[in-house]
DNA sequence: ACTATAAACGGACAACTGTCCGCTTGGCAA
DNA sequence: TTGCCAAGCGGACAGTTGTCCGTTTATAGT
């Protein structure tokens, strides 16, 4: 196992500088002005080797979000254990708000698909697998620990994060005015009715 | 007001054309598979004319669902006032997922979206906002009736038909190989919790 | 019937995505 | 050091979306 060979100096090479081109251009234009040719050609590689690397602007998009979601993930580990499950929950869907108003940008990036494929593939997202068993992990040690009861967690997960989408969340801050409190707080009232 | 100005003959022919091209292709190919340049010259038009009428593949989309979206309505108003506020949404929300089971490949084909004005023009669109204006209703008039209290109205609307959009749907159907029966049942059990 | 004109038409075109493939090169083994 | 070759590279290219604009036509008014 763990065959993971290394990176060849070149191929790590080409995708620090695509990264770095990709961080500017986002930064500056908006992903979606930016053009995948563009990236290319400001990181100074080929289309051949742009997409070697990332299949498309949606792998980019996760790649800078890395680092944004490692420092989530230590944080979401760093309190485990240290209250009600119900509560950690609480606090971890207030946290993705905060994620979604940081990085929105990027997050709507990822969801921008031409195709089914594309569509579904969001939910096999490492960092989307992972939520969803972080918050399906806190409803099951709810339910052990008697907080709430009746529910399916595996269900509960996925519709929790489905309320937090940043196309939607965009659509409900921007368009219909409502502020990130109400929206957590929304939830939590949610929440709060499965407490047994 | 009502400055209606009716189709030229020759406009009306074109869109009838458009919509049976469309819908044959669509059955016959899927929806991605089908481009919008084949669907002009299967229907006998130019690309002018095909995107006069319909701006993107999403609005094709929509118009070919707008019969069974009718359907829909229908049924949902023929079922007013018939029986309790919760009971009529728990029935919506079943019914729904009967149209996801019907209509996927349609409802699909309006999730492509390659920007962020495109994602969110999914919750500006008439049937969007019309299930929202619905559900929404339902839920006021639980909470009037004192079946239901302490919940965001407004809110519950889009995390319910959230947790119903096409693509989690979808996944959940297909790879983590829930049924129809689960997943409107894992949603009742929610709106349960709110009971007063 | 005739004319004026707004609406509709169609196809060329520009921009973008993603793939393919022949050339180049880093790194290992002899 | 040399030679090998898998990995990497780049840019041409095919397919798609969506726009633009010169031409045609339905229809209302005379």
């Amino acid at each position: 196992m763990g065959g993971e060979v290394v990176e060849r100096r070149d191929a790590a090479e080409s995708r620090r500088r695509i990264l770095a081109a990709a961080r500017r251009l986002f930064g500056e234009c908006g992903v979606d002005a930016v053009s995948m040719h563009e990236v290319g050609r400001a990181a100074g590689v080929g289309q051949g080797t742009l997409y070697r690397r990332f299949g498309h602007k949606g792998d980019l998009c996760a790649a800078l979000l890395g680092e944004e979601i490692e420092v989530l993930m230590r944080e979401v580990q760093a309190r485990e254990e240290s209250e009600l499950a119900l509560e950690r929950l609480g606090w971890l869907l207030d946290r993705i708000s905060v994620f979604n108003e940081e990085n929105g940008a990027l997050l709507g990036g990822m969801r921008n698909a031409g195709d089914e494929e594309r569509r579904v593939e969001m939910y096999r997202n490492p960092f989307y697998a992972w939520l969803r068993a972080t918050v399906r992990g806190m409803l099951d040690r709810a339910v052990e620990e008697d907080e709430i009861s009746g529910l399916d967690a595996e269900h509960i997960a996925d519709v929790l994060l489905a309320a937090l989408n940043i196309d939607l969340y965009f659509y409900q801050r921007r368009e219909l005015g409502m502020d990130r409190e109400r929206i957590v707080a929304s939830l939590n009232q949610l929440l709060d009715g499965l407490r047994a």
